[in-house]
DNA sequence: GGTCCACTTGACTGTTCATTCAACTCGGCG
DNA sequence: CGCCGAGTTGAATGAACAGTCAAGTGGACC
């Protein structure tokens, strides 16, 4: 069940979304890579033709670790799907909180990051940052008549997304969590008069 | 009053101030710098010790210009505080737009950019991101009773400069402004729900 | 036991990087 | 006129970079 063994190309792309995640792409070298993953470079390139593709590699394994390694941890014991968005939110504060506000969300960095108009890499990050959004619009989705009607259930999820990109970014640079604490704050607000205006509003 | 015949130095900081908002930091060599002011390697390094002072010149220039680069322009026209936060966010819209989302915020993707402990840089993007957030503050004060007055002020501003940076960050990535819009659009109905429970609510 | 091939090794290549420096230009000043 | 020094020139430097490759290794299959 445990100790799985990992390939080359395994631990390559792990040790690989470490370092994009602490120090971006650009500023992570193959040698570094090859270094964390105790591999050579022969090795690296044997499974992925550039190091463009050991991004898109690190980027695959992002967007299919949304739900499991992401969500179902941020989500164990929360059944209510609007504490849900803000247990979602409290995860990147943990993160943030044990990192001393050095490490944040991966995929906004590079997001930010990446320039190129360089298609297989957009389409990914675009990917995740839908699948995020999507199960923050789940969450209002199920919510139901808790939420008026007529808001944009969209909108709002994508509104969520800024709040914590927005947030991580400003914890990052100020390093403290006040500013993030600040805009969660403000979400947090904003989403009990959203309530407080619904039709079906119940403790 | 105009060919203000720049020197060397302005020339140089200039420059890299245009690339480091299109390619960043990283991905801007001293080569690039040097082509697009048409300097010589010699004269940057006269008047800069290293390429990171030309980034702690460039962040300067960026937070000397946010009053009359940034604020007045938006702000022409404009007097209601409410609208001037909006105004503001439209302005970076339109920045997007002319670029077709390429160009963002330059001071976001440079805080996310840059990892290492690296007091003056981190100190200047700091004081750049205050800067912005306080002039929404004080937008927020300008308000006055049109607002609820059990908000946080401070915190209500961070919250706006999420929605920009985290609208800019989805804008980019996905190549369309309709992620930034949702997010001004549910921002714009948080402000509706704040005037609305406020005690001066009028026109 | 032989053949095959996926995978590994690590030295090597050519390029690009930030930075250096000796030599130069030239306006100002005595 | 002669000299000074702020500013300029661009070739040179060595480190770091992404990527290559000939020579291996070892397990699988016949």
């Amino acid at each position: 069940m445990s100790a799985p063994i990992p390939n080359t190309a395994d631990r390559i792309v792990f040790a690989a979304m470490e370092l994009f995640g602490e120090k971006g792409y650009g500023s992570t070298s193959v040698a570094d890579i090859l270094r964390a993953a105790d591999a050579n470079s022969g090795s690296l390139y044997h499974a992925f033709p550039t190091k463009q593709d050991v991004l898109v590699a690190v980027l695959q394994r992002y967007f299919d670790g949304i739900a499991p390694m992401l969500l179902a941890p941020a989500w164990e014991g929360v059944t209510d799907p609007v504490e849900r968005i803000f247990a979602l939110l409290a995860r990147y504060r943990g993160l943030l909180e044990i990192t001393d506000c050095s490490y944040g969300c991966p995929i906004g960095s590079l997001a930010l990051e990446i320039h190129e108009p360089d298609p297989p890499v957009r389409a990914l990050l675009a990917a995740n940052l839908d699948a995020w959004v999507m199960a923050i619009e789940a969450c209002l989705d199920a919510a139901g008549d808790r939420l008026p009607p007529e808001i944009d259930r969209r909108g709002l999820a994508q509104l969520v997304l800024s709040v914590m990109e927005g947030g991580v970014m400003q914890a990052r640079t100020h390093r403290s969590l006040d500013s993030f604490d600040a805009g969660v704050a403000a979400l947090r607000d904003y989403f009990g008069r959203l309530q407080a205006a619904a039709p079906g509003k119940n403790p």
